[in-house]
DNA sequence: GCGACAG
DNA sequence: ATCTTGTCGC
């Protein structure tokens, strides 16, 4: 477990976000069709949090992405240094996210994060912002479909339909179980949205979410309750 | 104008 | 995200 650090330029407030966001925005690469499905390394990032004990702890969970296990984790603890503003989760979750990730022996190889990249009031969201911070190709996975439209994609594993702004598709609602829910894919950085669909279909054999977010979130999880049993016993 | 809105 | 019991099912 590392220590979490406030990254340099980090904003202090939402004025200052909007700004690195416009800045950083031009910096995506979107035609990149992204790393060949079921080859190399898949790492999971996730963070949670304790606003009682003002504790956030993240998790990065790195595995094969061909059979899947486990290669590799690491999280990272520290003080939560910004409120949750839609629009603006990059900036909660990021700090943490990158101690987490910078703590990794192995990889990380392509990243898959909870949220969205493209799917973004401003086209930048967490994936994106990762993807622009890290060089790494990310994808983002969210559960809920933000403010965007979509239709019911068919009953089976593998259907999709387009995730709206308006007429522009920033994502998809793509089925990964037959009859349950769809999750919600964009692409963060150097990945195609098709690209991105395909991983998340290969990282989801058994359960809605993929792979990659449920070892992370269960690490991070853990990584937290450990963290406030710690500070509990005053040390 | 007000509320909703990834985690 | 997090607050929260039991319950149904593999």
């Amino acid at each position: 477990m590392t220590i979490i650090d406030t990254p340099a330029g980090w904003p202090a407030d939402e004025a200052g976000a909007l700004a690195v966001q416009d800045e950083l925005r031009a910096r995506v690469v979107l035609d990149e069709p992204g790393p060949p499905v079921g080859t190399g390394l898949v790492t999971g990032v996730d963070v949670a949090y304790d606003d009682e004990r003002d504790l956030v702890a993240a998790a990065a969970v790195v595995l094969d992405a061909r059979t899947l296990d486990v290669v590799d984790e690491a999280t990272a603890v520290g003080r939560v240094s910004f409120p949750y503003v839609p629009g603006l989760l990059a900036f909660r979750e990021l700090p943490a996210v990158l101690a987490a990730l910078d703590a990794l022996t192995a990889g990380p190889g392509l990243v898959v994060c909870d949220g969205y990249g493209q799917a973004h009031p401003r086209r930048f969201g967490l994936a994106s912002h990762l993807g622009v911070l890290t060089g790494l190709p990310v994808l983002g996975v969210a559960k809920n479909p933000f403010a965007f439209t979509y239709e019911q994609p068919g009953p089976r594993r593998g259907a999709t339909s387009p995730l709206l702004a308006g007429t522009e598709e920033v994502g998809r609602a793509l089925r990964t179980r037959d009859g349950v829910k769809p999750v919600f894919v964009s692409a963060g950085h150097r990945v195609t949205l098709e690209g991105a669909c395909a991983h998340v279909l290969a990282l989801t054999p058994r359960y809605r979410l993929p792979e990659t977010t449920r070892h992370a979130d269960a690490l991070c999880r853990r990584a937290l309750r450990e963290a406030a049993a710690r500070q509990g016993s005053g040390v």
